[in-house]
DNA sequence: CGCGCGATTGAGTAATTTCAAATCTAGTGG
DNA sequence: CCACTAGATTTGAAATTACTCAATCGCGCG
């Protein structure tokens, strides 16, 4: 089960058996249910969380209830209100379930204990995160300089798999279009 | 003159004179004029560069000749075409002087070379990365939940310096919003 | 004084949203 | 197996927002 967290750090990193076991320690496991919520807005958010199975969104919903989505995961990725993880604020997103998910969760105090005693870890972190903020300025430019159609398509051809697993309606609030507009072109 | 440097990594990690006199020799330095360019698209993007004074912008430019501003950068702010830095391939972007700017400049290699025997740089680098990853996805939210105008207002209550630095022309290819349209509003 | 760049203004156009209604679909209970 | 319902998708039409193109304005500098 925590097989795929091996591999996942693995790709990066070589671990020994005794290595990974410790670095294992440092987490907790966690099961969801479909429409099951992982973080609400206004609530501390003390870990950050490694999908072993499963799929959720991660999402700001403004005073006027229009939802945007800000990122999904499914398995290997990694989620959670990274603002509110990062600066132990409150948090201003929501983050759920679409399917029956389980998890893997890092509080940020163990992150931090863990990446102090182990160079390794580190490392795997600042890789890890450095990928993350490439692709987010990816999608910037993608958001500053495609319109919508083109985000559609871009997105499609990135990750069709998604497609199979998450509703249209929420493929428009991750792309920022309304799901009228994004039915209008997803025929061609 | 690096002591902004110092600086800059002493408010995440503390150095001594020592550590640091070590990590600056892995920094050479460049000066720029006003419109030179640091990184030009197509080229290979070998160094990841920090300001010690000045401004820069690094932007994409498409196929119809429309600029996208990805980021400024001015005074203990890094920039790179980061996408190619990372992944070793030529630049998208490019990034040039909005003024006479002093860059220290550090190279993939040594950067690599230098997290590997320095576990306090690897932090560093990591918190930084880390900091970046979350004003990423806040301003992903910003361009999802914004229309045009309040992407202006947040803009100018977060960096009013920029302001006086930058002409609207461009603070308007940041904001992915037409030069136009932006002047009819910054006037209410 | 006049050039040149940046900013502004106007008018028409294109893209996208909103609101409303009609369809379609998958899962549930009888 | 079928009818029914809730959610998801599609479609239409009007309203909005922002864009483009073009012209004008303002100002600092040689």
């Amino acid at each position: 089960m925590s097989i795929a967290l091996r591999r996942h750090m693995e790709a990066i990193v070589p671990l020994t058996d005794a290595e990974f076991d410790h670095i294992l320690s440092y987490f907790t496991t966690k099961k969801l249910k479909k429409h099951q919520f992982l973080v609400q807005e206004g609530n501390e958010v003390l870990h950050e969380y490694f999908v072993v199975k499963g799929l959720l969104k991660a999402s700001y919903t403004n005073e006027t209830g229009k939802e945007h989505i800000l990122q999904f995961a499914m398995e290997d990725w990694w989620i959670t209100d990274y603002q509110a993880y990062v600066n132990q604020t409150k948090a201003t997103l929501n983050i759920d379930c679409l399917e029956e998910t389980t998890l893997l969760c890092f509080s940020a105090e163990n992150k931090k204990k863990l990446c102090a005693e182990s160079h390794k870890v580190e490392h795997f972190s600042r890789m890890k995160t450095t990928s993350g903020f490439v692709a987010l300025q990816q999608r910037i430019l993608t958001l500053l300089n495609n319109d919508a159609q083109s985000r559609y398509e871009l997105l499609l051809a990135q990750y069709p798999l998604l497609f199979q697993r998450v509703p249209k309606s929420l493929i428009a609030a991750y792309l920022g279009v309304s799901r009228e507009t994004l039915s209008r072109f997803s025929g061609k």
